[in-house]
DNA sequence: TCAGTTTTCTACGCTTCGTAGAACTGTAAC
DNA sequence: GTTACAGTTCTACGAAGCGTAGAAAACTGA
């Protein structure tokens, strides 16, 4: 249950850009405002309902991706784990699929840039 | 588009598994059986149509994971790519779509095991 | 209590996936 | 070469996931 619409993934990066909690509303807004800057003039934001952000927050939060706060009445938003943390769990599940770990844990080194095994290595120093 | 569902699973584990290419016959017949050991006793196998693993066939084709001969009559299938390569590709994916990969990784190294650290080392090592 | 705001319920259309019948096509034997 | 059969494609249906949002319910401030 790891994969993630269109929305849903747009609504989870504002999240995990902003640090504080948001609200729906708040969302909203801002989803009118991002789609319309990234994707270039003439295509003018979408205007999504209220509730259209409301039920995606839901179903984020089914998926155990999203937590509320329910005590304060507009209902405040946040991701429950860093995208890092989300991106590296994500990682660890396709892993964690295979029989032949270190054959994948191979290839996958063996295409992953110059920079980034610099710094694999730095990070596997201090174990 | 990398998701696959249970029986798309299923079907490639086998064309994985296997080093030659199988017929849409071989498979079914294998699906009845695999599903009947794994699964313990008192849940018979699954008996397929064969229309059903075709299907299934073309969609992963069409996905780009199988190909098939189709010069021989009863055509033959076989995965794209090994196992270890197509799992080692959805973790690129997966890393590739976040803007803060390097701190992915260290999440990711953070929670991997000393053996597989201790391989990670030895790959990361001749390069 | 009333009006406005926020949340929940319900729902519809689209796509993916499991599943397979119906129809078509290639092949081998006669 | 016509026929019977194995194999393939076409078409389809039901369930689930997702984008989308109206209608209804719940809440809050006045």
């Amino acid at each position: 249950m790891a994969s993630l619409g269109e929305l849903e993934r747009a609504v989870m990066d504002l999240l995990w850009a902003g640090q504080e909690a948001a609200t729906a509303n708040t969302l909203r807004d801002q989803l009118a405002r991002t789609s319309a800057t990234q994707d270039g003039p003439g295509h003018e934001g979408k205007e999504l309902a209220v509730t259209t952000v409301l039920t995606v927050l839901s179903r984020l939060e089914k998926k155990g991706l999203v937590e509320r706060e329910r005590g304060t009445r507009p209902h405040r938003y946040q991701a429950v784990s860093s995208r890092a943390d989300h991106t590296a769990e994500l990682m660890h599940e396709v892993l964690g699929s295979a029989p032949d770990r270190e054959a994948v844990l191979a290839r996958f080194i063996g295409s992953v840039s110059e920079g980034e095994a610099e710094t694999l290595r730095k990070l596997l120093g201090h174990l």
